[in-house]
DNA sequence: TTCATTATTGATCTATCGTTCTATTATATT
DNA sequence: AATATAATAGAACGATAGATCAATAATGAA
């Protein structure tokens, strides 16, 4: 009935996503998103709608293909000490690993964006409370199975793991060394002990 | 000899300054500044240079006139573990009172804009070393004064201090409650009890 | 085969960006 | 009082922003 369309919508979004993600949503251009994306300008539009539509698809990309596969195992019901530590481990290699260092999206467009994107101040806040919920069940769990001292503030520490997931994010953009990264996440770590 | 200037550079600075720091750097237009600032466009041009070198004066001005009254406690010689606390405390009004929620200027920076200006690239990594040394040296007085776990690992304990505030920057932004703050960092202080 | 529909391409739109120019105004020194 | 100097106000600059238009190409349904 209609001409089908020549590129892969998935592809596609996942550039614009490593895009958004590396500079930003206000800093990034349409110029460099077609660049990017190497498609017409009208193709993208056809396809994604406006920027700020296109960069909140990004931004479900991003949870989608990088955040949910490292959420698996934490979010798991029996989830427990052990899905905390790899969570953390796993942040530190995320976060160092990347050149250049590009932090984790949805804090930057915590930072960044959400005065402009509704959608991102929404899901900042979102991921944030992921975060707290699936790190607090997790505790929960340890001390259920008395793997923790019976004096720990369940709360607290859930809060301080996620913060420290955001400000490993920031860390790791302002240059923090590798070990840098290790202490915070181990140290944060250590009221599970 | 010439004609005097009728503003009060530093009192335009300090605008310059709380507009950058709600909105960013790259977000800011020279509109906006023009308006906040309530002065021609060439008077700012005159007095500042060009947006980024405002930019950056008005980086500096967030370190003089915010930045290092909080840190002349924690900085002190003698500083212990009482400054650690009491700069924490401090974390959690500052963040938490602000409305509306601009975390920390340097925090926003290094996400923001040290891909755009090398000197917030600058700053932002400095801002991480001054807090980690600091907290260092205040961990290490309260060591020797034997107020610690002899087990301490410094450095880690250091770089985790470092790490809360930079994520309760981030937290504060996406919405985080004052309890949640609270929570951050007085779980972040464990380590010192 | 025709036709409705959508994709593609690239030119083009208006608005706004950061910056500069021009003309005028106000002061300190001579 | 005259003059050199810098501040001010506002128009204007070229460049670029995000977005759209117009023309052409390619498909499936009738």
């Amino acid at each position: 009935m209609a001409r089908p369309r020549e590129f892969d919508v998935q592809i596609a979004l996942e550039k614009a996503m490593t895009l958004f993600w590396a500079n930003g949503y206000i800093a990034t251009t349409t110029r460099d998103i077609v660049e990017a994306l190497g498609l017409g300008r009208q193709s993208i539009y056809n396809a994604f709608g406006d920027k700020e539509s296109l960069f909140v698809q990004a931004l479900e990309r991003y949870e989608s293909s990088i955040l949910d596969p490292r959420f698996q195992e934490l979010e798991r019901n029996e989830a427990s000490k052990q899905e905390i530590v790899r969570f953390l481990a796993f942040a530190v290699e995320f976060y160092d690993l990347q050149t250049p260092r590009k932090g984790c999206m949805i804090a930057n467009t915590a930072v960044e964006a959400s005065k402009h994107v509704v959608a991102a101040a929404t899901k900042a806040r979102f991921y944030m409370k992921r975060l707290d919920t699936s790190f607090r069940r997790a505790i929960l769990n340890a001390s259920e199975r008395s793997e923790l001292s019976k004096s720990l503030d369940i709360t607290a520490v859930a809060s301080s793991l996620t913060c420290t997931i955001l400000g490993m994010s920031v860390a790791s953009k302002a240059g923090a060394t590798r070990r840098e990264l290790v202490d915070m996440a181990s140290s944060a770590l250590g009221p599970l002990y």
